[in-house]
Parts: structure tokens; sequence; C-alpha cells
DNA sequence: AATACTTTCTAACTGTCTGTATGTATCCCC
DNA sequence: GGGGATACATACAGACAGTTAGAAAGTATT
């Protein structure tokens, strides 16, 4: 595909971008202090600080500031005026919320899933949304758009759900069904890809230039940002470390549907090493079922089978920091998804398995957002996707 | 670190990278066929083909090509008008050429390395470009730039080589001694780094969007190509993947200057791996030194140590290729490095291996530049990093 | 308290670049 | 040789960022 061309309009969106972030990540901000920031004149910053007045992006602030001369009129990002809508399309539930543009929830639903085909998990969807619209918000805020997260593969640009297992949906075109019926932009994406871009836009990665976002839930997948923009790879299928291989015996198999490493470390994973430890054993499972939470509170209690089911997931999983960290380095490696609820039993362990073995270790955090992550990501993929979100770089 | 602003000037820079890249790929082709082919004025193309056409970087052709009306004066990339310096500095050797921006070579030097310190190294690489620069070539040919690739960390922004144990360099400004000494623009890269940039421009990986090379010589690593453009990771280590750890058992121990697959599956690795195994066995290896090169040719007259070691080797740099496609999904792979010389032997079985493991199978291919991949993308480096070639990206 | 100074903000103008519109050149086909 | 088609050329208009100079609104100084 050939590269884009830029025309003086192109032009004002770079620079209209790069201030609208700027003030996003540092309001309180004069005009000035952009000008003198991005190394750009003022009458510029002032055309395009209108501009985005008159969006109601941004607003002017009564306080001002003195500097010795005519004191600054400060500037805020004015996310109020917006509120977006986030639903994250997980394997056993969903999660929708309606947000405004500074991150701030308005109303949150949980809906677990009842196991249904595809026709049922796109109306309960259109349910949900239709349910956020309605709640209760300030009078004159706008809705500038639905983000959704979807559990599988993704074509984000042209809004399609070419394959969610789980959900039963198959090339579904989600992007047109819902912005034909509820008539406001509608973005899709993966689910993890969304949750590494709420870490980034609100979460423990904020600010960073570069993220990873390990999700450790039903699967393990990983969501990549890098330079402040989503990497999908070239077949949509970048971050699978639920696929990574834990060795070299796990070569000769075949993994459809799930992976190596998720077979091991996610939290279906989790719990079914620990159920065939226990068998083993010649206990039985605490309650019959159980699962990852059971294993991490039992290893809280310093219970002995759950302290190896949990040193062993640690092993695992640090090997997956240690690839994510010696292929990609990025900046800050967030640890996500329902299993990082137990991160506090992870993160140390991890940094310390990774001591001398990757050449330069990560800055491992865990999830600020939780079970959040995705729809925050959604409202982010809404905020940037409904205006020109578009930069320049410097190949080399 | 904040993204750039846009004014007019940079504006045209875009605009000229985009047309001279397209002429560069597609020569020969006629302006008309630019404006259509970028959704750019006719008028526009003009202005910057004409002054691509005065920095002598495209020419006119003689040949036309009929349309029904007025006839095509077709255009090409002009890269015979300069020539650069591309020189890779290995673990064991010095490999230099001059090329000219075609990717033409006109001279080629291969020094093995007398084992020296920092003085020596820099001595040597001195010596070898003045002899670069004073090879036979066409008259009134300038030259562009040296690049340089080096075996270690590099800070390729300031030029600087900031640690490179096998040449006793440490924070050495490579770049500022080099131009203050040559006179001529000069840019520094990791030489894995370089070996990705020269398969992407003049090898295996032409004219792919994302591109990933693995690098199989005295150690492992990995160049990645995202975008067209190098990425390097947030502390200059991404692609370290010698690094990565085929399996739990190699998470206990320390690896200070070479990581744990590296140790197995490079060049000194399955030497290492095939003495062990012939000692094991009672034989002596058979001349006393045994190096990969001859562990391949043993593998070739099927003899049965050897094909041990071999299939091995496959099933390790398996977990690195099924490693670099689950995480980052690129276009192609690239087999590089020395050990790329046996790449008939790998290429087949790892993708055999690999069937049904990853959810998108890559494409993987040996390198078609051999040990002159660096230098070719030392060539690469110099033609991009030379004039501003940057472009705009839509962020989401 | 009046003045000088400093900094922010505003307005008019200039320069650069792309696009549109129109004109010209050069072929093929009849 | 004329009509049609396509490629190339030129003149002008529009959009946008930068420059320059000046007004506004404070603080520091005398």
């Amino acid at each position: 595909m050939d590269k884009r061309t830029v025309t003086a309009g192109l032009m004002r969106s770079i620079n209209r971008t790069i201030i609208l972030d700027l003030i996003r990540t540092s309001s309180p901000i004069s005009r000035s202090q952009i000008a003198c920031r991005l190394g750009i004149s003022m009458p510029t910053v002032m055309r395009i600080v209108d501009l985005l007045t008159q969006e109601d992006l941004v607003k002017p602030l009564d306080c001002v500031e003195a500097t010795g001369g005519r004191p600054r009129h400060m500037m805020a990002f004015n996310g109020g005026a917006y509120a977006a809508i986030g639903v994250d399309l997980g394997g056993s539930k969903m999660v929708g919320a309606i947000a405004d543009l500074d991150g701030k929830l308005l109303h949150e639903t949980y809906v677990p899933w009842k196991d249904g085909g595809s026709e049922d998990a796109l109306a309960e969807l259109c349910q949900l949304i239709e349910n956020l619209m309605a709640a209760p918000r300030p009078a004159d805020q706008k809705i500038k758009g639905i983000g959704v997260g979807a559990p599988g593969v993704t074509f984000s640009r042209e809004g399609i759900v070419s394959w969610a297992p789980s959900l039963g949906w198959c090339n579904l075109p989600l992007k047109a069904i819902l912005s034909e019926r509820f008539d406001v932009p509608v973005m899709v994406d993966n689910d993890v890809n969304l949750s590494a871009l709420g870490e980034y836009g609100f979460g423990s990665g904020r600010g960073c230039e570069s993220l990873v976002c390990i999700a450790v839930g039903t699967g393990i997948g990983a969501g990549i940002i890098l330079g402040g923009s989503p990497y999908r790879g070239y077949r949509h299928s970048a971050g699978e470390i639920g696929y990574l291989l834990p060795g070299v015996k796990y070569l000769g198999r075949r993994y459809d549907g799930f992976g190596a490493l998720e077979s091991l470390a996610s939290g279906t994973g989790i719990a079914d090493r620990a159920r065939q430890l226990l068998e083993q054993g010649g206990c039985l499972p605490p309650t019959g079922v159980l699962d990852a939470q059971q294993v991490f509170a039992a290893a809280r209690r310093d219970e002995c089978w759950a302290r190896q089911v949990v040193d062993e997931t640690i092993d695992y999983l640090s090997l997956a920091v240690a690839t994510v960290s010696a292929l990609l380095d990025p900046e800050i490696i967030v640890l996500g998804g329902g299993v990082a609820r137990s991160a506090d039993l992870l993160v140390e362990p991890i940094l310390a398995r990774l001591d001398g073995v990757v050449p330069s270790p990560p800055r491992l955090v865990a999830s600020s957002l939780g079970r959040r992550a995705a729809v925050m990501g959604a409202i982010m993929l809404v905020m940037y996707g409904t205006t020109e979100h578009v930069v320049v770089n410097q190949l080399i």
C-alpha cells in the first residue's frame, strides 16, 4: 500500500493532533506554553486552539498564572463535553461502560454470557448499548461514538470481526451493523489491543512511548502499542503469545484454538494444572469445580499444592515476559486480565526470575484498570478514531 | 518526546519521500502515472520530480510508452549517480563495500579480524574505508556517505556505539569520529538491524511492509523492520532473541553476554553441541576443531551424529521463528547470518514443525544477500539517512 | 503613583506549497 | 490530414504556517 501524501489540510490535521494530545496530557497549559514546547509559532497555536475550542474539545479556564508579564490564560482538555461507549466482549462476559473523554465513568454494566449463538450475542450487545445510551448524564454532553472489543481476529480498519469462536461470529461486519443502527461512529478492535490502549491512555502506561499489555484470562494474549499506535501485525495476529512454546517438546503437536502457553498459564490452564496435581495427590479439588482465583487464594493461605501451581505459573509467565522484553523491548509491560487480580503474587517473583536473564530488564507493572481496561481502551479508540489522528514519523 | 509539527517545508519533504520511494521501487514510471498512483496533482509531481532530477536522484529515460495519446516519458531512479560505503563490523571479520544506490556493488573487501584492542579496530576500520574510497568508479559519481554496522548496542540517532564487547568499544562516538575524518555524512547502527534493512531494501524482503531478519552467526539476533522503519526498542535492545528461553528450566541462571538460545543454536552453539555429542560417543571431532559449517556438511553426508545436531538446531530455530511469528506477525521472516548458508537444510523443516503450531504461519525464506546483507543495509541506511526521509502515519 | 519592563495575546502581511483550470504538445486512429 | 486521447506545462487561487509589529495586562523600579 502506498504511503499517504500531504496537502495543507492534512498538515493542519497533524498539527491539530499534536496540540490536542499535548493539551490532553498537560492541562492546564497556556497557548504560549504550547508554542514554546512544540517549537511552533503563536498564531498557528491560536488558530488551532480556537478550532478545538469551537469543537468543545478544549476549554479556557478561569485561572491565570503570573509570569512577570501579562499573565497566562490557561486552557484545558474538555473531556466532559463528549461521552463514548465502550464494550468489551469477553469469552464469558460482556462489560460495557459509558465514560467521558477524560475517562470518567458515567455508567457501567456487566452481563455474564448466556451460552447462545451468533444472533443472541449481537442482540445482547445492541441491548447493552441501548441501556448505556439511556443512562443519565449531563444534558449537553454529546456522544462521540461506540468502541467494541471482540475476543478474536478483527479487521479494525474495516470494522469486521473475522473470527470469534466464543461468540460464533465469522466475518461479521460489526461496524456497519452498529453504525447503521445507532447512527454514531463505531470502531471495532481486538479485546487485547483495547486493553493495551486503555492502559496506555488511562492506566499504568500513561505517557509511555511503547507498551505491551499481557492479558491473562481465559486465554493469554498481548496487546502491543508502539509509538502511540496499536500494532496489529501483517495478518492481524500480532500479540498471540498464547501460542508461545515453553520448550522444544511442545513442537510436535497441533494447537487449534488454544496455544501451548495458554493451555498452561491462562486461568483455564492454572485450574487444569491444579486439578491434575490434586488428583495425583489423591485429594479432590476443594469444591468440585476449581478456578484460578481459588488457586491463588489457597496459595495465599500457603497451601503446598497451590504454591506449587502458582510457582509454575510464575515460571511460564516469566517466559512470556522475557520473550516480550527480548524481542520488543517496550518501555513498560503491563500485566492484565483476570489473573492480574493476583498480580501482587506475580510481579515481584517474575522480575526476580528475569534478573540476569534478559539483556535489559523491563518495567513490569500490574494493570491499574483491571477488568475495565478494554472498555477504557474502547473509549480511547473512539476518541482517536473519530478525529483524524495522524502524526509524522522519521524513517531511520 | 513530543511529536513533530509540520510546516510547508516538511510537507514537501514528505511528498518528496513518497514520490522518490515510488520511483525507486517502480522505475520506469512516468509522471502522470505517479500522480495517478498516489492521488496527487500533476503540478506537484512535476515540481518534485524536477527537484529530484536536479539532485541527480532521478533521470529521464529515452524510452517512451504509447498510450493512445501523447506518449509517456518514463523516468527512473538514478542510483548510479551516487555511491555509498557500507561496513559490517562482525564478531570475527570486517566486510566493507562501496555500492551505488541501486545496490550495484562497485568494490568489496573482506578483512578477517586480528584480535586487537579498541584502537586497532578503529584504525583498521578507517583504513578499510580509505581503500574503498580509492576504489575505481565512474568519474562523476559522488559519495553520499558511510554506513557502519557494529556488533553490539548502538544509539543510531546519536551515532554512538554504546557497547560492543567483541571490539572493545564502549560509548564510542563513531559517527563524530568518522564524519570528522572523511567529511561525509556517517550513519551508525546495529549490525543485525542493518541486515534486516538490507534484506528489506535489496534482498528477500523487497517491497514488504514488515520484516524480521533472524541472523544466526556467532550469536543470534533479530532485526525488525515495521512500516519501512527499523524498530529498535525503548532501551535499544529490541530483537535480542539470543536471549529467548527455550524452556522453563533455563530460568534460574544468569546470561552475561551470551543468551540461552544462542548458546544452543548459534554457530558457536551448534559446534559446541556437536563436540559434546561426539565426545560422549567416544569419537573425537573430525579435525580437532569443529565448526557449524562442518556439522552441516556432515549432515549432508547423512552422518548420524550430525543429523541429530542439525535436527536439534532446527527445533531451536523453530522456537525462535514461532516466537517472532506469534508476537510480531511480520509479513516475512528472513533467515540470515552465517548459518543461512545451510538454509536449504533449515527452512522447510522449520516450516513443517510450525504447521498447526502458530496462529498464522509466516513466510520464511533464506537471505538472498548472504554475508553482504548488513553492508547493503548500510547503503540503505545512508540513502535514507542523508535526505529527510519522513512519512505520515495514521494512529489507530 | 508614574514609569519601565516583561510576557501574553492579536492582527496584518509574507512565503511556501498543493490544487484547479486551462492551454499546449504529441501520439494513434480513421 | 483531422479528430480524439493522453501527457505535459503554465497561470492562478486557496490553505496554512511563519514573521513582524503592536496592543493588552500584569510586575518591578524609581
